[in-house]
DNA sequence: CACACATATAGATAATTGTCAATATGTTTT
DNA sequence: AAAACATATTGACAATTATCTATATGTGTG
């Protein structure tokens, strides 16, 4: 699991918009789309993005993909986060 | 509190290794700099970017910078990272 | 089959970014 | 005061990236 993927993924404000979309259900990539004012193959980078690193999934039906976040991927990016810790003290002492 | 700002700082794979030694407690620049082969002024450039997403904090003693992961906006940044849900069912029908 | 529709890919370009060498700033020591 | 040290800033450059237009692929419908 490539962390740093996933926070250079989140780290756009288009990218990072549609996973906060995603947070609420599934979408379909042109209700996405309608919610931006970028063009269709903008988005689909976009898509391809976050499919790559592993927090969104994409589920074809027809013509349309539906697009969730990834249910392993995220626990996993939220295990990390959460271990991040803010230790007080100086652990090495310079000079 | 700008996420995206803090994705993005993370989302360069030498920030991500900063802030992953900044976990284990406060850590003076030159330690840090020890354990990357760049060079000072790369150094100084990331610190920068991660103290201006305000996920790090410089303290100044004397010639030496002490930095560290800052309490507040790690604890927002993780509350918005674990309020990511994956919801089961499409919420938007197309077509 | 032909057309409309949803999405993906290719190629181009402007903007951003990670890095370095050179230099500046500020601090401690001699 | 001068030298040594730690860090920051500046300016340059190569690499990456976000975006677009144009086009391709694949699916459903008349």
């Amino acid at each position: 699991m490539d962390y740093c993927l996933i926070f250079k993924a989140l780290g756009d404000s288009t990218r990072l918009e549609i996973v906060k979309m995603l947070s609420c259900g599934e979408m379909c990539a042109c209700k996405i789309l309608e919610r931006f004012e970028i063009t269709q193959p903008t988005l689909s980078h976009h898509m391809k993005i976050l499919c790559e690193c592993g927090l969104v999934c994409a589920r074809k039906d027809g013509k349309w993909s539906h697009y969730s976040l990834c249910a392993d991927t995220l626990k996993d990016f939220q295990r990390f986060v959460s271990e991040l810790k803010c230790v007080k003290g100086c652990e090495y002492i310079c000079g």
